[in-house]
DNA sequence: GTCTATAATGTGATAGAC
DNA sequence: GTCTATCACATTATAGAC
């Protein structure tokens, strides 16, 4: 068979494993589920990855930088705060929106269960830059601040409420579902309309009006 | 062996059981390690719960009651719209802090692999009063708008933005930390300190300033 | 490289002695 | 009721033919 092949293959495994892992969870997956679903057999799969532990980190390492890189992104822009803001939020809704719902929790399930051998492979795609995100998104706060556009706050606090406000929505989808009485239907047009709501909701809280009066 | 005993041993297995299940998951727990944390033999729990199913079962209607009561509770309480949402974050955190910070995302992971067996067990204990927790809110909130208390806004958005900014930080304390560098132990502080946080981000983003002027 | 067959191990569940 | 021993089956992993 052709090197090209080999290739293919190869990708067509990674790619059907990434899909199945997302969906059950680690534990949750079955070899030979994956084999079913890429049209293989089993053995392939050992033959190219050698085992379950190995392709899932396989998948791991593959995934990590579209995970993080299109959203942290946003942060490292020359833009004005709550513009960053802005785009921070509707770019990590609609990348999750359109990739895979699934997949912050299974991130989040994953890095709690297995934290020493995950948060590595992940970590290297968030510390990728020089200066962390927190500390520049903390840098833009204090220039807004001494500029008199942001109340004083802790950063972290802040940072931590648009995060929770964007995810959750997309990880405790079922219980929010249940809480605030959802139709299947409706919850994707919710998300959608969510990206306006939150940045007016977070800007609201913490920007400082400028009155025409001193 | 006296009826206590038997009781006894009863109780100890679905407590062990549910430690266990809410650190590994259903798929990663294995009825030996709860035998061996409970320091009894895996045949005592066939004896008493059958299957593992089963066990996972008991072990939720067991839990249903003490998860959601204790929180939504306050939303039925007759108090000020400003205070309730105080109160609601405050119970919230405190709960969750006390019992166990895994709950949140135990719930969540379970409910979304297994919606249709799970929900129902879960959905009594939501369910329990005549009106829903989320039309008391919508209610609260049209009574503010009308008293010229409060923004004009879609009562679902804000509902779940207070339950994300309270429960994210349980859920996705693994990525929150990585993303925001916290050390281990500052990570409980940042929690507690939190509550005060989300009730006035909240409530300075949703309250209508009353001036003196007209 | 890909397959079938099978080994090796893990895991839920039961039988039967005490 | 509680234990040890064991079954039955699922699942990861490998051997060997093609």
């Amino acid at each position: 068979m052709s090197p090209e092949e080999k290739k293919r293959t190869e990708e067509i495994i990674i790619g059907v494993a990434e899909k199945v892992f997302i969906r059950d969870g680690f534990s949750g997956t079955r070899m030979q589920t994956i084999a079913d679903e890429a049209g293989l057999n089993k053995a392939l799969l050992h033959y190219y990855y050698r085992s379950k532990q190995k392709l899932f980190y396989a998948v791991l390492k593959r995934l990590a930088p579209k995970l993080f890189a299109p959203v942290l992104g946003v942060l490292y822009e020359e833009l004005p705060f709550f513009e960053k803001i802005e785009k921070f939020v509707h770019r990590y809704i609609d990348e999750i929106s359109q990739k895979n719902p699934n997949l912050p929790l299974f991130v989040i399930s994953e890095m709690e269960k297995n934290a020493d051998d995950i948060i590595p492979i992940l970590v290297r795609a968030i510390d990728s830059r020089e200066i962390s995100p927190i500390e520049i998104f903390r840098r833009d706060m204090e220039r807004e601040i001494k500029a008199g556009n942001l109340r004083e706050m802790d950063h972290k606090q802040l940072f931590v409420s648009i995060l929770s406000m964007a995810i959750f929505p997309f990880v405790g989808r079922p219980l929010i579902m249940q809480l605030a009485r959802f139709q299947n239907h409706e919850y994707d047009l919710f998300i959608q309309e969510r990206k306006k709501f939150i940045v007016e909701f977070v800007i609201n809280s913490i920007k400082i009006q400028k009155t025409g009066v001193e």
